[in-house]
DNA sequence: TTCGTTAATCGTATATTTGCGATATAAGAT
DNA sequence: ATCTTATATCGCAAATATACGATTAACGAA
């Protein structure tokens, strides 16, 4: 029975899957894009300029936030979002990492 | 109404966004471990290593093949599984350039 | 031909994601 | 205190993803 089994991989594969399903959606990219375009850590703007309701674009800010991707604080009646770097650092680490071990290990094809 | 609303980005948005989601599940990074580990492109071996049924692997399999990170050829009664590294090399271009479009826009943290 | 092996596909159950409108919350303005 | 603005959250519907067992297909070997 047992669903979903991704706890039965090791911590390095579900810490870069996790990564890539928080950048996995078109929208959620395009929220990436805004937050660096504008300086200020704007936060309607996105709902503005995605084709999405606004509460839609809240639930992406929020999956997004919890991947440790960006940094969001309350900023009187509106909220402030802002890309948290070294998150990104990180992951792109990993990201880079896997490339390189696979090639390492890996440098012809087979078929 | 009209739901997945993804057509609706643009295609930069969405090519990223689709590779990302074919490395979204661990199960898929392990496959991608396993088939650069050996340096044959076994197929069955991966059933063996993965915690998942035979059926689920095939699953896994497709996607990336689907997504075009790996390639497959029948091999007799067997299938010959192996890493697509030019698409690799595409993704991972993509991945890091939009890191760098990002990181040129916006300097310096604001929140 | 029949049998065994390997892998893809089908059917199905369950879980998760995506999306929206409506509602709640929180703070500044009047 | 009330109104407005900005955003988060709730509740729901529809779409997708994940997983499995059973079946099918394709081939080599007996």
């Amino acid at each position: 029975m047992a669903f979903h089994k991704k706890e039965e991989f090791n911590s390095k594969e579900q810490s870069l899957a996790a990564f890539a399903k928080a950048i996995s959606h078109p929208a959620r990219i395009a929220i990436l894009n805004v937050l660096a375009k504008k300086n200020e850590c704007i936060c309607g703007d996105i709902v503005e300029v995605l084709p999405l309701a606004q509460s839609t674009v809240s639930q992406h800010l929020k999956e997004l936030k919890i991947a440790g991707l960006i940094d969001g604080t309350i900023d009187g009646p509106r909220s402030c979002y802002c890309i948290n770097w070294k998150a990104f650092e990180k992951f792109n680490a990993e990201f880079t990492s896997l490339f390189t071990n696979l090639k390492i290990k890996n440098e012809k094809a087979c078929c």
